[in-house]
DNA sequence: GAGCACTGC
């Protein structure tokens, strides 16, 4: 069937087209140094410094790294790096700039005033560079190398370099803005443009200007980013130079459709089956689709369709990837397909960068993906399928040649193409700034109204995260000037949502720090629950010992009870369709959370069986998030009147209390409410009198 | 009456 539909690609090779291809062009803009492999402007040998003791052990490693494009320039790389206060690396995958830079600035002396940190937005990347340079410099981890990530410091008075990830490096800022321990901060993957990032970028700008002035030591600033439009960057580090590193990235052949592909998923099918009948099976195939529920009716139909096919044909495996998956399952994406089997990855933008597989010679690419956009008139978060940007469909495109030249099929035109956006919108253009701006007033920064962003998010996004802290309590203003209240320091100390945050400060007063503790933390991690499509009415029966009639939150604490009861068994998780990996880390971010109560000196105290106090102590703090029942029986969120729904995930899904709590609103094909709490309007009303007096002001007029 | 991209502290 799909075989006959007629392969929707035009034939084109396109060499040199994008940056992934060999010959890769100059990038735009200004000053720009070229450093290629075959030592660019000049070829002088560096005398060697200080070496450690490698050429005692003429082992592969150091080979490998010498073998590297990157090896070639060194001399040059480190003199040019070594007289600047801030530049912009350029590298495309291979180059091996992660970790041998922050080696070569080592070696160089950079790392004897302060400690080279190294930023990832990933923590396993943070954790495997760690191990890799670790190995390099032949010492163990956590001696000269180190990483520093959530829940897992392994650093010590030895280290010189280290790996963190960028969430973490901002939190230490808090404690020291000025990162005095630093001589030199790399900010890697700095295309990813994460929330993180970015604000690290205005963090790191302000120290170093700040320990200029002081006198103190200078702070060396590399940006490094793999894509070559990098003017944005070095524009804003005061023109910082451009250095253009060359990479090991095999040739791809791209393919476009010659028409537009109104049906992306027929497209992707057949796509699929054209290249199984044609190509060795020993050659696999990645797909990039947007969701779970696309993901799983794809490959049902792929495997439906595998059965038929003609003699002589391979077989296939295939293989679901997205990241609500039971990690087991994910494992087998890396896992050797039986011989004769080719294996179909149907995968979400978790296999841009998260997740490298290894053997994937084609890449089937969509060019959709489903991501939140932030929309500024009616301030809310929409989750929806969209275009990727030119930049996701290179990334996705390099999936295809990391071990040899690969195919991408791109399942739309060339003139589409080149109408998707450049870049994908910074993070922090797209979502909430409150946790933001709460970290940049505990760093002290003197008004967060004008701070340095690299790009700057809307006025009326910056004003509604405003008002947020202002609501939780966290705001001062005098004088002009916006500081944080003793409570907003204390919010500042959790790793956790502002008003997650204010819940645990007010528990106290509710007697269930315990419990609240618990809450936050399964709310604060990916879903502990997994629900398998296909078996639904199973997940259902096994599901209905836990549910609560008061709602989510209390369902999901009987359920945590129960785990710790049963002392985390795996065989209890998967028979009642937990997530053992995500209640592990609850488990951890609770304790975490604790560690941080017990340093203030909070009383930490169980509720017991009394419910009551736990959905008053959420009502208390999550009071701006709440929705009644109308009249005619839909739902509308107090503060704006938005019609609202309860997700069909939730346990009250069939309810309809007069009065809910919510932690999340999701825009999807509709506004749905997620994690609600059964609460009484009186407590509302006893919470934030002030507030509830100005809403029904304004619902009057 | 019906659904949840991906990170991170």
């Amino acid at each position: 069937m799909p075989e006959e539909a007629g392969f929707p690609h035009a034939k084109r090779f396109r060499p040199g087209s994008g940056p992934l291809s060999r010959s890769g062009s100059c990038p735009p803009g200004g000053r720009v140094v070229m450093l290629t492999a075959d030592g660019g402007g000049g070829r002088r040998q560096q005398p060697p410094l200080a070496q450690p003791s490698a050429s005692l052990y003429p082992e592969a490693v150091e080979l490998q790294r010498r073998s590297l494009p990157i090896f070639q320039a060194r001399g040059q790389l480190l003199a040019q790096l070594r007289s600047l206060d801030s530049a912009v690396l350029i590298g495309e995958t291979g180059s091996g700039k992660t970790t041998q830079i922050p080696q070569y600035l080592y070696e160089g002396g950079i790392g004897r005033q302060g400690i080279i940190a190294v930023t990832q937005p990933r923590r396993v990347a943070a954790i495997s560079l760690a191990t890799r340079v670790s190995d390099e410099k032949r010492t163990e981890v956590g001696k000269l190398v180190g990483y520093t990530v959530r829940f897992d410091d392994v650093t010590s008075e030895d280290t010189r370099i280290k790996f963190l990830t960028d969430g973490m490096l901002l939190r230490e800022a808090i404690s020291d803005s000025l990162l005095r321990k630093y001589s030199c901060v790399i900010l890697d993957e700095a295309h990813e443009r994460t929330i993180h990032t970015d604000v690290l970028f205005g963090v790191v700008k302000a120290a170093q200007k700040r320990r200029k002035e002081l006198g103190k030591l200078p702070l060396k600033v590399i940006v490094m980013s793999a894509t070559m439009d990098v003017d944005l960057f070095s524009q804003y580090f005061n023109g910082a130079p451009v250095l253009y590193l060359e990479g090991r990235q095999h040739p791809i052949q791209i393919f476009y459709t010659k028409q537009p592909q109104h049906d992306y998923l027929h497209a992707a099918l057949v796509s699929v089956f054209q290249i199984h009948q044609e190509a060795p099976s020993s050659q696999d195939i990645l797909v990039f689709l947007t969701g779970q529920e696309e993901i799983e009716a794809m490959s049902k139909t792929c495997r439906d369709i595998a059965k038929h096919l003609p003699d002589g044909c391979p077989s296939m495996l295939v293989l679901p990837l997205y990241a609500s998956l039971p990690y087991a399952q994910q494992l087998r994406v890396f896992q050797g397909a039986p011989k004769g089997y080719r294996k179909v990855i149907i995968s979400t933008n978790i296999a841009e960068t998260s997740i490298t597989i290894t053997g994937i010679k084609y890449v089937v690419d969509t060019g959709m993906v489903k991501a939140k956009k932030y929309n500024p008139d009616s301030g809310l978060e929409v989750l929806a399928v969209q275009r990727v940007s030119k930049t996701q469909a290179w990334q996705r495109t390099g999936r295809a040649g990391r071990e040899e030249s690969g195919i991408c099929y791109r399942l739309y035109t060339e003139d589409e193409f080149e109408k998707f956006e450049k870049m994908t919108i910074p993070e922090i253009q797209r979502c909430n700034l409150a946790g933001v701006l709460l970290q940049l007033l505990a760093m002290k920064v003197p008004n967060v109204l004008t701070f340095d962003f690299m790009s700057k998010p809307s006025p009326d996004h910056v004003q509604a995260a405003i008002a947020q802290l202002d609501l939780l309590g966290a705001l001062e203003h005098k004088d002009e000037q916006l500081t944080l209240t003793p409570v907003g320091r204390k919010m500042a100390a959790f790793p956790l949502e502002p008003k997650f945050a204010k819940t645990i400060l007010l528990s106290p007063k509710f007697h269930c720090t315990e419990e609240i503790l618990t809450i936050v933390s399964l709310l604060s991690v990916d879903s502990v629950l997994y629900n398998p499509p296909s078996r639904r009415d199973e997940v259902q029966s096994v599901r209905k010992k836990f549910i609560s009639s008061e709602g989510d939150h209390i369902t999901l604490l009987n359920i945590y009870r129960t785990f710790k009861n049963v002392g985390g068994n795996k065989d209890w998780c998967k028979e009642n369709f937990v997530n053992s990996k995500n209640m592990m880390l609850v488990a951890e971010v609770r304790a975490q959370l604790r560690d941080i109560c017990l340093k203030m000196s909070m009383p930490i105290m169980s509720s017991r069986g009394d419910t009551e106090n736990i959905r008053r102590c959420l009502a208390h703090s999550l009071f701006m998030s709440t929705a009644e029942l109308q009249p005619d029986g839909t739902y509308a969120t107090t503060d704006t009147h938005q019609p609202v729904a309860i997700h069909p995930s939730s346990v009250l899904f069939h309810c309809k209390p007069a009065c809910l709590v919510y932690t999340e609103l999701l825009h999807t094909n509709k506004c749905y409410m997620r994690d609600l709490c059964v609460v009484d309007a009186d407590w509302l009303y006893e919470a934030a009198p002030e507030y509830f007096r100005r809403k029904l002001r304004t619902s009057r007029s």
